[in-house]
DNA sequence: CGCTTTTGACCGGCGC
DNA sequence: GCGCCGGTCAAAAGCG
């Protein structure tokens, strides 16, 4: 009776290049407001994970819909998926997102929440799920680069 | 006042 | 061809 959902690897298109578990992040609570950021590790694997779906490199798009003429200039998205323990979905990271969706995705009891970067000619989105196995578990998935200078790394 | 946030609706793509 | 899912945009409202 299920077409999909006893498929739950159905959306491997998730490949999960780099899968950070930091469950050492200590017990933060939500009320943590510090105004000084840690060395998120976001900055390091954004750094140093950059690819998405490259690593198969044979799936691509199937959609073979290569523009008439000239094509090129794709710009591969970056695609770094984090589970990080939290239980605010808002890991503070030192930019400013602007919420622009919120779905809820049948694998997940949980609704999926879509946050942009506020900062324009910054096509870097972001992706926020509660995992669905470990409510205290967020996974915060981002694509793409910042184009902009760090916010105010400072 | 500006900006953010929230919900709904809409669209595209893929699958069968 | 239709259905399903995911994803995005739009408008409006609220808040600082």
């Amino acid at each position: 009776m299920d077409s999909q959902e006893n498929s739950y690897a159905n959306q491997s298109n998730f490949e999960l290049s780099e899968f950070f578990e930091f469950d050492e992040w200590e017990e933060e609570d939500p009320g943590m407001v510090v105004s000084d950021y840690p060395q998120n590790p976001v900055y390091a694997a954004n750094d140093q994970v950059s690819y998405a779906g490259g690593s198969s490199s044979h799936h691509e798009r199937p959609s073979t819909k290569d523009p008439p003429s000239g094509q090129e200039e794709k710009e591969i998205k970056e695609k770094v998926a984090f589970k990080t323990k939290s239980e605010v979905e808002i890991l503070e990271d030192g930019f400013k997102w602007r919420k622009y969706g919120k779905k809820m995705v049948k694998n997940s009891p949980n609704p999926r929440n879509y946050y942009r970067c506020s900062v324009e000619g910054c096509p870097v989105k972001k992706r926020v799920e509660r995992d669905r196995e470990d409510p205290r578990y967020v996974i915060t998935t981002y694509e793409g680069v910042h184009t902009h200078q760090g916010p105010s790394r400072f």
